[in-house]
DNA sequence: AGCGTTGTTCCTCTATGCGGAACAATTTAT
DNA sequence: ATAAATTGTTCCGCATAGAGGAACAACGCT
């Protein structure tokens, strides 16, 4: 009865405790078994089970006081995996170092996953005043700086499906109309960095520029994120400029030879 | 038939399927549907199936070359969760940035969990010659300097467990003789840093120093690591020092007051 | 080519995992 | 204080989901 032809068997149990899983956030980082039921519309004792086998294996801490459920530490070993097999996170992971210290504000790395951007690495800024970010953190592509700039990089299909696929208004500065955002794609081109500010979160200015690997092809961008307040206008070409040269530095580090440049769009 | 009186139920798909996720690990980042077959004594079809669940929610990525299947990004954003969570991290992250700087050298933060000790900071060293290490490492609490500081100011019954559970040797400078280890520990006390050299990685010289909370519990360990030929003897008390230095600074981060310091033992 | 692998799908049967209810342990309301 | 309500876990019986084995398809290796 399922729409596709070609369906993979897909474990019911197993995909429930992944949704589970999945439900945690940085906002939300505790869960009742009563909550769960009903976000997923499950049975309790099937969610009371699920918990306790993810338990079992160390996925979710159980507090005995207040019987909420919080993520346990078996994700994080598997996030440190990942985060260290990726490649373009080793490379580029000094790069941010620097950028931070010139900028004075946080820097991220973040790749594309299907339509969304995901930080893959973090680098905090010093500063006491901070955005509240974090690494697998998935934002919609066309309401970051970093997003905008791997989409203007990426396939002409890539960003019809993000149109397709609805632009959202997070907040009044959202580009929600697609001619918009093509336009904005374009200028990001021109330019070589592109901004966001206020687009996904008020009180936000975020710049970033791509990273490209040694074939040339943008596979991640760099990005500097801080409070408007700090983020003046005035201040963003400059920011602009290192955001940039920070990218070059990272796609030297993939391999990337500037002199071949032109093999490419 | 089971020998627990109280055995909460456990699903077993989801266990396996939790079982492949950690069968992972930096130097095998990628299976193959056979290798987790045999290794985890499963049928080739039920690997199969429960690859296909998991790739379905985004926890491992298929590569459609090789067919070989690694971590994917939805346990880096679980992971992300996780250490945005922990207190410790947020507040201590900070000092590791300095001591880095002060010695040059790779800096962690660690926790125990159960009677292992678990890594959940890295901050890299910018030398070129590096120890590999990955956030969310879990190790033998008996044979680093981080896992014994941590050992040195538990319970003593932890300690007993770590002991009733085998003191195997990774090296030829392991501590495998329980008293060796209680006598090790009252150094560690007294001295208040202690030092691994060579007792789980070859190669290897890491110095530890407590961090505290509020109530003057000792929470986790601030750690520096690095090759034997920079980590010479000589150094050793200077950067013992330095390190000390940065676990009071974490410790007054998280509300620890030395004042009260006699409270607790 | 042909053989030896591989991973996925199909198939059958059993055992597993589902939902509902009962229970226990709390917390909230009165 | 006691009662009422809400929590999470265990029990239970039935239906079905999931395990293993075999067949099939797709490669890769001599």
């Amino acid at each position: 009865m399922s729409k596709n032809k070609k369906s993979p068997q897909i474990l019911s149990s197993v995909r429930n405790s992944l949704r589970i899983l999945k439900s945690f956030s940085t906002f939300e980082p505790s869960k009742k078994v009563s909550e769960l039921s009903e976000s997923l519309g499950l049975a309790k004792s099937t969610v009371s089970r699920l918990l306790s086998t993810l338990a079992s294996e160390g996925f979710v801490i159980k507090d005995k006081k207040t019987n909420e459920y919080r993520l346990g530490l078996s994700v994080l070993t598997l996030g440190g995996i990942v985060t260290n097999n990726l490649e373009i996170h080793t490379e580029a992971a000094p790069v941010l170092n620097k950028l931070v210290n010139d900028t004075g504000e946080t820097a991220h790395l973040a790749i594309m996953d299907g339509l969304d951007t995901i930080y893959i690495h973090k680098e905090e800024c010093h500063h006491p005043v901070r955005i509240l970010t974090h690494v697998g953190r998935r934002n919609p592509s066309y309401s970051t700086s970093s997003g905008k700039v791997l989409l203007a990089y990426s396939e002409d299909d890539t960003v019809d499906k993000v149109i397709e696929n609805g632009l959202v208004a997070h907040t009044q500065n959202s580009i929600t109309n697609p001619d918009e955002l093509r336009n904005e794609l374009e200028v990001i081109r021109q330019k070589g960095y592109s901004v966001s500010t206020e687009e996904l979160t008020i009180g936000t200015r975020s710049v970033a520029a791509p990273i490209r690997d040694h074939t040339g092809k943008v596979v991640s961008a760099i990005t500097v994120v801080g409070p408007i307040q700090r983020m003046k206008d005035y201040k963003i070409p400059e920011i602009g400029r290192k955001v940039i040269e920070a990218g070059k530095d990272a796609s030297e580090r993939l391999g990337y030879d500037e002199r071949f440049v032109h093999r490419f769009t």
